[in-house]
RNA sequence: GGCCCGGUCGUCUAGUGGUUAGGAUGCCGCCCUUUCAAGGCGGAGGUCGCGGGUUCAAGUCCCGUCCGGGCUACCA
């Protein structure tokens, strides 16, 4: 489900809730060569995912069910309501072919004019006609007979009142060749018959509201209230797509953000609640949800923002709740196959990654750390908590802890293993460290001793001490303070590496 | 081409006739500090698309104009 779509249902979800309201989903399938199971599939679990929640629909029932649209069509509810439209005037039979129509167009646009069926022979047709059609077995579709030189209005909720001259809206196909009803129809009768009070969605469908505008009038039916949310853009203002980074609600999912960070970003975007206030639990998304917050304009998707959300929320988790959200995201069905791909995903620099294939290892590591010693796992987690951005940074990020021979970041070791101190800095280390026969070893302890090599050697910063013994024990120059990490691995894994580093410096 | 929608720092936005046009993100700097982050503080960044009006006063109201986008299917 790409994050326009999710965008919108969020935006209804909030509206119902918010207002006390129904939240209704419906599958909208009338059209055969379009409709895919796996789509489907795919929308379920990321509404699912995401937390919008249905108080009716076809998983649950309702009602108005059944909720499935293909289903509404085979009890024939379009057809009895078509009927009705036939009887009235206010729909016709066209039995125009394809050839036909193609040419129309053909010459509209060779002359021109605006393109559409505004009327062709059938529209004014008489019922011999018709009959005569009929009888020779033509196929034929339903179109509604907008009305001539008149203007429609409708009130849109964000927008205000628009207009068109009715001359400029052609007659939509209502009922196709093949029985089924269009979206133009199908959605109109269900949101009457399923007593729908607004109609949110997105602004590409402003053209298209006349014609529905005027099916609720040809009914004679109270028309619902139009509220056409703004589009969301990439970063050059063209409609977002794979170019501009995952477009897939559960992409990001993968990607190991937050489903919390997720909302709260999408939420903002054509939404504000007015004033300063952006970060919203969903509860006060609920609650400050209000049409008047909805903006006019597009507004673009701006990845660094969702990131600094994401953040946000990794830190504002306790340790205990963020250890079971790694737990989940690692044991995701999806996560470590979406990494697999992204490796080979030209793509992937789109969204920051630049090594997938060791993220997806890095993540391996994890879960299997998780599953084989998760007191370890968790303190190793909560050091770099603060310093995360996604779920998936955790795996680079925690990697060292779990390796037994952590690789070596070769600058690093250029830089710091040259002096000629670090030689006895690792012998003193390892000395300090024997010493201790609990197999644990304090914070305090720890920092104590890396202090006292420094003022036994009359070193004034603690840099030049501190460094290659970071070094030496995770391979990189950057983590979590030296202190912490090492009271974490405590004496017999630092033994073990501070010996490995003396390898390096003599070698 | 026609119809329609939109236009406030790069980005998300606050703003509903009187504000030094506010916040957030991103960027830069400083502080903190054993590193990287996080956090704190500060900075740069906006002639409110442009041009006319209305008004004592316009980002806010009116007209025009430009630019961007959508639709223009027996798709949704």
């Amino acid at each position: 489900m790409h994050v326009g779509n999710f965008r919108d249902a969020l935006f209804k979800f909030l509206f119902a809730r918010h207002t006390g309201g129904t939240n209704i989903l419906r599958i909208e399938d009338t059209d055969r060569s379009r409709y895919s199971p796996e789509a489907e599939k795919d929308a379920i679990e990321t509404l699912k995912w995401g937390g919008i929640e249905f108080d009716e629909g076809p998983h649950i029932g309702g009602p108005y069910a059944p909720y499935r649209q293909s289903d509404r069509k085979e009890l024939g509810i379009y057809a009895e309501y078509v009927a009705i439209l036939l009887d009235n005037g206010t729909a016709y039979k066209a039995f125009d072919t394809t050839e036909e129509l193609d040419e129309m167009r053909k010459i509209q646009e060779a002359n021109k004019l605006q393109t559409g069926y505004y009327g062709g022979v059938w529209r004014d047709a008489t019922a011999e006609q018709v009959a005569a059609a009929e009888a020779a077995g033509k196929p034929c579709v339903i179109r509604l007979k907008i009305p001539r030189d008149t203007t429609i209005v409708i009130e849109d909720a964000i927008r205000g009142r628009i207009e068109w001259d009715s001359n400029t809206v052609d007659d939509p196909v209502l009922i196709k060749a093949d029985g089924m009803p269009t979206y133009h129809f199908a959605a109109m009768v269900d949101d009457h018959l399923m007593e729908i009070t607004h109609i949110m969605r997105g602004e590409e469908w402003i053209s298209s509201a006349p014609k529905h505008a005027f099916l609720f009038d040809a009914f004679g039916w109270q028309r619902p209230i139009f509220v056409h949310c703004p589009v969301i853009k990439g970063k050059d203002g063209k409609k977002l797509s794979k170019r501009h980074g995952a477009t897939s609600v559960l992409d990001y999912r993968s990607l190991g953000f937050l489903v919390d960070a997720l909302v709260n970003f999408v939420a903002l975007i054509g939404w504000s609640p007015g004033g300063d206030l952006e970060v919203m639990s969903r509860r006060q998304l609920i609650e400050h949800f209000d049409l008047s917050g909805l903006q006019p304009s597009p507004g673009v998707w701006d990845f660094d923002k969702l990131k600094w959300f994401n953040g946000q929320y990794i830190r504002a988790l306790d340790p205990e709740a963020l250890l079971g959200t790694i737990l989940e995201f690692v044991d995701e069905p999806d996560t470590l196959p979406f990494w697999s791909a992204l490796a080979d995903d030209p793509e992937a620099s789109q969204l920051g990654v630049s090594d997938a294939a060791a993220i997806r290892e890095s993540l391996e590591l994890l879960k299997a750390a998780i599953e084989s010693d998760p007191a370890y796992a968790f303190e190793a987690i909560k050091l770099e908590q603060e310093r995360v951005v996604t779920l998936a940074d955790f795996g680079p990020a925690c990697a060292f802890f779990f390796q037994d021979e952590p690789p070596m970041d070769p600058k690093a070791v250029e830089k710091w293993f040259a002096q000629p101190h670090v030689g006895r800095l690792l012998d003193f280390a390892i000395r300090e460290l024997q010493a201790g026969s609990e197999g644990t070893i304090s914070i305090e302890r720890c920092e104590s001793f890396i202090r006292r090599f420094a003022e036994e050697n009359g070193m004034d910063k603690l840099g030049p001490v501190v460094h290659p013994i970071r070094v030496a024990l995770t391979g990189k120059t950057f983590g979590p303070g030296l202190f912490e990490l090492m009271a974490v691995l405590g004496p017999v894994r630092m033994i073990r590496r501070l010996t490995r580093a003396k390898t390096l410096i003599s070698g």
